[in-house]
DNA sequence: TACAATTTAGAGTAAAATAGTCTTAATTAG
DNA sequence: CTAATTAAGACTATTTTACTCTAAATTGTA
């Protein structure tokens, strides 16, 4: 899967606290969702660090937006959470193993290339806005 | 990551096998590649099941392209190289833990869906052909 | 016919990634 | 001061990936 659970999670999230004024707490959330808070937490410091959510520590703390909706791409948003860009296929962790002996020199690295940049530039593409309001879903090729 | 390493081997095997004329045995390819023999023949084995590959048993056999390169998709390949279709996100893995207890119904899955059609969509249009004369891959400045 | 080369099938194993948990420390509103 | 909350990091459990191994079936050729 390209995707795991904790990008799952963190859009979830967002889109409670988007629509919410006060601070939502992880525990609230985790409640709210149904998944386990010590994980949600984790997940959320890094939307934290990452500039996407504001963090308030201290009691009624929790998390609110640090952007608007249409400011931060989906992109941004899943490289927080997984702590990396989502891979079609990532040679670089097969240094000792690829069998051309010089990553990104085979016959098909042009192609997981190509299609490694569409993903990029698709999620890049998308917002927060876009992806609750899907009307406006950008297309893929061309 | 979306694809694994069954996929690739896939794809570098059948680049070798579309250019020969004898059947390709999989110890030979595996030597050729770099790669475990025992891995790889299982791969084979699947390629030969999706109808992509011949198979010929006994002395002098391997494997042989079973359908003309422009006649084969890079989507079917790596369903038969991965045994699934590579997923963006599996919801239906999750029936028990959809924190929506209802998979496929809410917020996020709208993209999920768009995304995943995006991804199928490009891989069913390319062809084993296209990937190895890159004129085909739409380029990368727009 | 015998045999060696080869695929096929399926069980089993090792390593890596995913999906968490748990504990302690730091911060802050009231 | 204290209860509520985030922050940080080590730890563990589960699942997936990436293989391996063995035995059986098939087939060209001597
Ligand atoms: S052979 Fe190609 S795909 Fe495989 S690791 Fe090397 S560069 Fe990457
Ligand atoms: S909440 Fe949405 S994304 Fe998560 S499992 Fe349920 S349907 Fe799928």
């Amino acid at each position: 899967m390209l995707l795991t659970r904790a990008s799952e999670y963190a859009l979830l999230s967002l889109d409670i606290i988007r629509n919410s004024e006060k601070p939502q707490g992880a525990e609230q959330l985790a409640r709210e969702l149904s998944i386990p808070k010590s994980f949600l937490a984790k997940i959320l410091q890094g939307l934290a660090k990452s500039n996407i959510l504001e963090s308030k520590k201290g009691a009624h703390g929790g998390f609110i937006m640090a952007k608007k909706v249409h400011e931060i791409s989906i992109a941004e948003i899943i490289v927080a959470a997984e702590g990396k860009t989502p891979a079609v296929f990532d040679c670089s962790q097969y240094t000792d193993s690829c069998p051309n002996s010089a990553i990104g020199n085979c016959n098909i690295s042009p192609f997981l290339a190509t299609f490694q940049n569409k993903i990029d530039t698709f999620l890049q593409e998308l917002t927060l806005e876009d992806i609750f309001n899907n009307e406006h879903l950008p297309s893929f090729s061309h």
